[in-house]
DNA sequence: TTAATGATGGGCT
DNA sequence: GCCCATCATTAAA
């Protein structure tokens, strides 16, 4: 398989966003097919609406993880986009399954295949990601690979914001078993 | 089946 | 002190 470039996340988080969807993430053993995903950049439901330590990392940089902790539990893994001094960011929502299926069952505390990597919670405890890869690059321990979809993509508003709801920043493989919802 | 709620702690005003 | 880019569990219908 073929690594994305540098230059693919030089894009609009948007294009970036819609073109993940096929494309693989591998990591230590664990990997998955991409089928949902979220756009963020200057919109008022971003993380860099407003320039903080948190958020400086998607104004530094592109090509790059973005790994939050949320809701006291959970972490949220995202790649920069839209080059140097342009903050963006995509939100990896839902993958399906590929390689690693014992150990993400195992972690997930779940024998359910739809139920291991079907939302962002999920993703991040799956793959045992946490904040420590955040800043790391997508050419580094984490890489991002090529993919051929052969499925339709839908647009729908984004999941779990209160601000900017009307906005369809959220791209889904159509038919798709393994999204976090219809 | 869907809807409401509790868990749990870092980030930010 | 309030707000979360969530999820599992419980309650209701």
């Amino acid at each position: 398989m073929k690594l994305l470039s540098e230059d693919f996340f030089l894009q609009d988080a948007v294009d970036v966003a819609r073109q993940l969807l096929g494309c693989v993430i591998s990591y230590d053993g664990c990997s998955g097919v991409i089928v949902e995903t979220e756009a963020y950049k200057n919109d008022a439901a971003s993380h860099a609406f407003r320039r903080t330590a948190r958020s400086e990392i998607m104004f530094l940089t592109s090509g790059c993880w973005y790994i939050y902790f949320v809701y006291g539990m959970y972490h949220c893994m995202n790649i920069t986009t839209n080059g140097i001094g342009q903050p963006g960011a995509v939100l990896i929502r839902a993958l399906q399954p590929l390689e690693g299926i014992d150990i993400m069952k195992k972690r997930r505390k779940t024998d359910d295949v739809y139920n291991l990597l079907s939302g962002p919670g999920k993703v991040c405890d799956a793959f045992g990601v946490d904040k420590k890869l955040n800043g790391t690059t997508v050419h580094g321990v984490m890489r991002v690979f090529e993919g051929k979809l052969q499925h339709d993509i839908i647009a729908l508003p984004r999941v779990g914001i209160r601000v900017a709801t009307e906005l369809p920043w959220r791209f889904c493989v159509k038919d798709n078993k393994f999204v976090s919802r219809l």
